[in-house]
DNA sequence: ACTTGAAAGTGACGCAACGTCATTTTGTAT
DNA sequence: ATACAAAATGACGTTGCGTCACTTTCAAGT
């Protein structure tokens, strides 16, 4: 139970501030004095905590209200729309930074004359405007298409994805080396051991999608993240590589795992 | 001599926003019919193609309106100062976007339990304003600071980050299993081998590190991201099973990688 | 118990840049 | 002259508080 003034100094939260809160119903106080000043409990301190983490990254009070009141709220569907929107507004800042450095160095080239840099520049901002088109189509049978929810998706969420996106990272970062390299390789493994793990003995599917992944065309039009035909032909060599080298260990030994 | 509509029409400024700027003086419509009706003309049209442009790196209409006022106004340092604040606006956008990923991959790894990532990382948050910094370099010396730099990030968009996230929440996900599974195993010999490319012959910051890790507190000083101490056991045994499976197999084989 | 000064309370206005009614006038064609 | 579109004006709403202005409550000293 403490007063407002130790709150305000322990958060870094004005004292105005608490008050807007409990008015709009954000932070409503759970107890007053009989005079009627609000009293912080540590559960009040905590639900402030939260509120403070919100909006630092950007969450508006009406949407940080509701987040709180619901505790069935899906974060991972809003905290990713709001990177999205995160992401929108820093390409709006790249692209006015580039107007102003634009603008700036125009302004010294013309020596001054800052009243024709900013008419030129104005022009050329104002005819710059065009459009982009897109669209798309699909073909696969329903036990195909059952089988492509199971895909590693470049949006995805779960571990699996995630690895499947850093695996292919690292590779795109390796292809100057050689793939024969106990590091390329070790990364080859990793991807069919995963491969198996999730597709188990879908041989067939998994041939099918790997020719379409190898059309970079089809890729797009299956939604595909594109990845690079060099960066494909790379794994390819890996990975006929890492075959030949598996049956050689078998015929000498044998083996399984 | 243009109607409101036209104009609106014409440069895709809406009718209130026309009226308004002619309210606040940013743009005083030239003249009037007797009736009061605005009428544009040519020269108007050119200012307002200034104000939109002006407006659209940033500027307040306070600004402009300042500016276009004064014929001898500095165009240089107010654009430069502008690009300053444009700067500091995208530093700010980069750090909340490197918040929202830790708090999207938390939520990953701890495979849809919202609160405890949430409430992970706002522990993290919060301590992390205090002296962080300081207590990393009481306890590590330059060379392992440096060493510091390349250890995973929860926040981090590289694909050896997403990896070590992936690899863990896949852990957290089998720690129901037995630790000497194929696929737990698998898990394991995959972040060894992460950890030797990534640290090579590191053994003892490895070591260091691995220590700190079993300390949550120590953990989160470091501001590493928490882990339980179920999944750190949970590791650990897998790993010794792991090791003891290596040493077996290479005193009958004398094998090395 | 009474006084007093600090702290807390409650409105209310202001900010930026318009959007969105609601209501009244003006312009123009028939 | 009438009707209807278009224009004008006024006022409130939005976001997240800062900043008065004025009143009431708390806690301590006498």
């Amino acid at each position: 139970m403490i007063h407002i003034k130790e709150v305000a100094k322990q958060t870094k939260i004005t004292v105005r501030t608490l008050r807007y809160y409990d008015q709009i119903g954000l932070l409503t106080v759970s107890s007053k004095t009989e005079g009627g000043h609000r009293l912080y409990t540590e559960e009040d301190l905590k639900r402030l905590q939260q509120i403070q983490f919100l909006k630092g990254i950007g969450c508006s009070l009406k949407d940080i209200k509701v987040m709180l009141s619901d505790p069935k709220w899906n974060w991972s569907n809003s905290l990713k729309s709001q990177l999205v929107y995160i992401m929108e507004e820093q390409d709006k800042l790249k692209g006015i930074e580039s107007s102003l450095r634009e603008l700036i160095n125009g302004i010294a080239v013309e020596g001054g004359d800052d009243q024709l840099a900013i008419q030129k520049l104005i022009q050329l901002s104002t005819n710059n405007k065009s459009g982009l088109l897109s669209y798309r189509e699909s073909i696969f049978n329903d036990t195909e298409l059952n089988l492509l929810t199971r895909v590693p998706k470049m949006r995805g969420e779960d571990p699996d994805s995630l690895e499947w996106i850093a695996l292919l990272g690292q590779i795109k970062r390796l292809i100057k080396n050689d793939p024969a390299s106990s590091r390329v390789q070790s990364i080859v493994r990793r991807m069919l051991e995963k491969q198996m793990e999730d597709f188990n003995d879908e041989e067939e599917f998994i041939n099918k999608l790997w020719d379409i992944r190898k059309s970079p065309m089809q890729s797009e039009k299956l939604g595909l993240y594109p990845i690079e035909q060099e960066v494909l032909d790379f794994m390819e060599r890996a990975y006929e590589i890492h075959i030949s080298s598996l049956r050689s260990s078998t015929t000498q030994q044998g083996g399984e795992s």
